[in-house]
DNA sequence: GAGTTTGAAACT
DNA sequence: CAGTTTCAAACTC
């Protein structure tokens, strides 16, 4: 497992850091979903002030620095105003500095000597190539750019604009999969490092690959790594700052059959007295792919009730003719809002995340956008898949978010090993690999948006398992064409939403797959579809997720079960049911003839077109989030109550505990702040409340305290005046004993006597109680001397 | 638990 | 957009 060193923000100057925007982006528009368009040099000057290009350092692993120099020239160039910076360790010390001499600090410049040369386009782009022996920056003055040999741990300095050094720490881990795979073993290695500095919001994305033979076959190993560190500009310190760091990393493994696990990376959140808070998200991603490049990718909106969260994975595959000639497909999963813990797997060990591609013909680039507030609830990541082959794109116009970049490194040419690689390794079944051609089957990872995931590694018996600890639900968005216009909506689609876009670029369509498919699954951690580019309703669709319910665990869920429906005529496909209308299938509901379930999933999806038609916003929550605290939460629409005074459940204001507000047609509204009938009412509902749970707890101590008592009493009664019938105390008895306890507790509160008072005559009833017990036993023991 | 009330959703 | 119907939850008895 990679961990982010803790002194990773501590060390990047606030030039690269702005979470402002993230932390205050709570209601991404929809707009700011579509796939940005590609970016070009021009385009900067449109983008919003708080979506800003940010800077970005990436390390981008390759077999080859030649490979490194086309995927960063066809990948970025032109993308970004600002500074990109390539550091590239392979066995080639082919150098190319893009980047003006003024951007380069004295820090970095210093830890080039083992860097054959350097080039300075004019685009700000500075790739630098390492001698892969080379040794580590051994005293490197701090802020020079060390890429150790063992590349476990790499500093990048000197990015910043003003010539602040910029220190990025990686943890050991981060070459931990070539190494369990078996890349480390002699083989040529790469990593590359690339920084955008654009319009002051700077994204660093690391990526790393590596190169390995196999003992048969030629075994290329792929590591991808995308660390993005966002930072509040300077000039917006005042406020609450928060660091996003998110590490993607992505294995991409030739010799192996077409497994590709799909490892999420985590978020941290680090805060110091002196500094504001800082959210660090990293974010991992390992795909092993056969020779076939082939593409999907994932949409992810987050589980909770909210749409607030989206996240969008996607996988793509480069065309064998691209430019990178690159035949391993980058798989990353979206991460959640906060943390996604990965654990690289080798191409034979357990995969985590599972999407994982691989035909050939179809290939696709990869593009992929991570959008996202940490400093709120939501999080939002969009993976485009129409973009053209490696390009990166880092920015969707008009959002606040920072994008999460990954950088697809190549590792040879595209031809195919299939045959041979699959046979190395018998453990792995290509039958489970995702293919795209004819069909699909595709490994969406349930992922979580808000806390913090570890990934388990399971049994490799599949493409790619993903084992999450979610606290919200996703749902999922398979591909279908005959479904597109529900891609433009897709903040409006329930929420914990994964969309997965269809096979095919351009013309794609979407199935919806409602979170609860976890709720319908067994055991395991993701849901495993299967589809063809028309996504037939026939399909066989193969499911294992875990569960979850509502965004909760599995014991979340149990201990607060959702509501069952109790439709009848409705089907559940109307909005209607509480279900439906929350994103979510039936489970354990009293509803009849329930078409919400995966078995009527074509039924479903018409359904939910069908909403989204009439409302495009029909699943998003009524009940918005204010921006400054429960008090500005307000019903998106209002109410229209008229015979209640918004003061019942009738009324979806007072149901959801919020006053009425301007934009409520009700009548005689009493549902405002200084009604008297309201804080009547809201007085004995909390008084009926709290007398509720006194009395569980009462209850639930008192149990506790017979038993404890009963317990500690025998021993004493047997040791003293002989051993008592083992049966003087049943069941009976002590729940006879907790009611004339509780008898008194409610004489003593009707009597308005002070808890103490209380307390005092359950005591006294409970040495009454005990007394009895004491003497009906003796007396059992008496009239029983013998079998007793 | 059955029946009634209520207001959102759906329909026209 | 307004009026009506449908629907399921909330509520009452």
């Amino acid at each position: 497992m990679d961990v982010v060193s803790p002194e990773l923000n501590s060390l990047l100057p606030d030039e690269i850091m702005d979470t402002e925007a993230i932390a205050m982006e709570e209601d991404l528009p929809a707009e700011h979903l579509a796939p940005p368009p590609p970016q070009s040099e021009a385009e900067p000057a449109q983008v919003p002030m708080e979506t800003e290009v940010p800077e970005i350092v990436s390390l981008c692993p390759a077999s080859t620095s030649m490979q490194m120099t086309s995927t960063s020239t066809n990948a970025q160039c032109g993308t970004s105003t600002g500074t990109q910076l390539l550091l590239a360790s392979s066995g080639f010390m082919a150098v190319t500095t893009t980047t003006p001499a003024k951007t380069t600090s004295p820090a970095l410049t210093q830890s080039l000597p083992k860097i054959s040369s350097v080039t300075l386009p004019a685009n700000h782009q500075l790739i630098i190539n390492k001698v892969a022996s080379s040794p580590a920056g051994d005293g490197k003055p701090p802020g020079a750019a060390v890429l150790k040999p063992e590349g476990q741990k790499l500093l990048v300095a000197g990015l910043s604009k003003t010539g602040q050094p910029i220190m990025l720490a990686l943890p050991h881990s981060w070459n931990k999969p070539a190494t369990t795979q078996g890349t480390g073993d002699g083989k040529a290695q790469a990593t590359q490092i690339k920084m955008v500095t654009a319009a002051g919001k700077p994204v660093i994305a690391v990526s790393s690959a590596s190169q390995l033979m196999g003992s048969s076959t030629t075994l290329q190993a792929q590591q991808l790594k995308t660390l993005q560190i966002t930072k509040k500009p300077p000039v917006s310190t005042a406020g609450p700052m928060i660091t996003k760091l998110i590490i993607t990393k992505a294995l991409n493994s030739k010799a192996s059959a077409s497994v590709s696990p799909v490892v999420t990376g985590r978020v941290l959140t680090q805060s110091t007295p002196v500094t504001p808070p800082r959210t660090i998200s990293i974010g991992e991603a390992i795909s092993t792919v056969t020779q076939n490049a082939s593409g999907n990718s994932k949409v992810a909106i987050s589980p909770l009730k909210s749409p607030s969260k989206l996240t969008v994975v996607s996988v793509a595959s480069q065309s064998p003719n691209s430019p990178q000639k690159s035949v391993t497909l980058p798989l990353n999963v979206a991460l959640g809002q906060q943390i996604l813990t990965v654990q690289q797997s080798a191409a034979t060990s357990p995969a985590k995340a599972g999407t994982s591609q691989s035909t050939a013909q179809t290939a696709k680039p990869m593009q992929t956008v991570t959008v996202g507030s940490m400093g709120t609830s939501q999080f939002k990541t969009i993976i485009p898949l129409t973009t053209p082959p490696n390009v990166q794109q880092i920015q969707v116009p008009g959002s606040r978010f920072h994008y999460v970049r990954l950088v697809t490194a190549t590792t040879g040419s595209g031809t195919a090993q299939t045959g041979a690689s699959i046979n190395t390794n018998p453990s792995i079944q290509p039958a489970k690999s995702v293919m795209m051609n004819a069909a699909v089957r595709m490994s969406v990872p349930i992922v979580s948006a808000q806390t913090v995931k570890q990934v388990v590694p399971k049994p490799l018996t599949s493409a790619a398992q993903v084992v999450t600890t979610s606290q919200t639900p996703q749902r999922l968005i398979m591909p279908a064409t005959h479904l597109p216009q529900i891609q433009p909506n897709l903040t409006n689609l329930p929420p914990g939403t994964v969309l997965t876009p269809a096979h095919g670029s351009g013309n794609m369509g979407y199935a919806v797959l409602p979170a609860p498919y976890v709720t319908q699954i067994a055991q395991p951690t993701f849901v495993t579809l299967t589809s063809n580019s028309t996504f037939s309703t026939a399909t066989p669709i193969q499911t294992q997720a875990r569960l979850s319910l509502n965004g909760l665990s599995t014991s979340e869920a149990n201990s607060r079960p959702r509501k069952p429906c109790n439709c009848t005529r409705s089907q559940c496909l109307k909005l209607y049911c509480d279900c439906f209308a929350n994103g979510e299938f039936c489970n354990n509901c009293n509803c009849v003839n329930c078409f919400n379930n995966l078995d009527h999933e074509s039924e479903r999806l018409k359904a939910i077109k069908a909403c989204l038609d009439r409302n495009p916003v029909a699943f998003k929550p009524k009940i918005g989030k204010g921006k400054q605290g429960e008090s500005d939460r307000r019903h998106s629409k209002g109410c229209n109550c008229k015979k209640s005074g918004c003061l019942k459940n009738y009324c979806e204001c007072y149901e959801a505990k919020i006053m009425c507000s301007s934009i409520c047609k009700c009548m005689g509204c009493k549902n405002f702040e200084e009604s008297p009938e309201r804080k009547t009412l809201m007085h004995l509902a909390d008084a009926a409340e709290v007398r509720v749970q006194q009395q569980t707890a009462a209850k639930t101590k008192l149990s506790s305290q017979i038993s404890d008592l009963l317990t500690r009493t025998t021993p004493a009664l047997t040791s003293g005046g002989g051993k008592l019938p083992y049966t003087f105390v049943t069941k009976e008895v002590a729940e006879a004993t907790c009611d004339c306890l509780l008898e008194q507790a409610e004489q003593a509160e009707l009597a308005n006597q002070p808890q103490a008072v209380a307390e005092r005559l359950m005591l006294e009833e409970f040495g009454r109680c005990l007394r009895r017990i004491i003497s009906f036993a003796g007396k059992a023991k008496t009239d029983c001397p013998i079998n007793c």
